[in-house]
DNA sequence: GCCATGACAGGAG
DNA sequence: GCTCCTGCCATGG
């Protein structure tokens, strides 16, 4: 894992607006990645630090095991996930 | 070196 | 709507 390639993934997480979100493949892209699943390893080990809440699938859902903390810190931003998932509308496309 | 797993994505059935 | 397969990169047994 190179640290240049941390460091364009943390950037970009670090860079989502409050209120506003992001895919996994967007962020990867942003950040030059080849695989959106970098991105959740970096965010897995790197991104304790980072809005990672900010960060969800391209479905607009979230993975189960952050789902919880998810929803819970996206609704102090004013974002309300419904039925699981996050109206298409609150996803920035770039 | 091979296989399995992971905060994923897209396509097919 | 869901499940299964494949591609992607890194890590651990």
């Amino acid at each position: 894992m190179d640290e240049e390639t941390v460091e364009r993934v943390r950037e970009v997480v670090a860079a989502i607006p409050p209120g506003q979100t992001l895919s996994y493949g967007e962020v990867a892209a942003r950040a030059g990645l080849r695989s959106p699943r970098l991105v959740g390893r970096i965010l897995a080990e790197d991104g304790h630090d980072l809005p990672w809440h900010r960060v969800l699938r391209a479905d607009g859902t979230c993975a189960p095991h952050i789902a919880a903390e998810q929803s819970a810190r996206l609704r102090a931003e004013g974002v309300l996930l419904v039925g699981g998932r996050l109206p298409a509308e609150r996803r920035r496309r770039g």
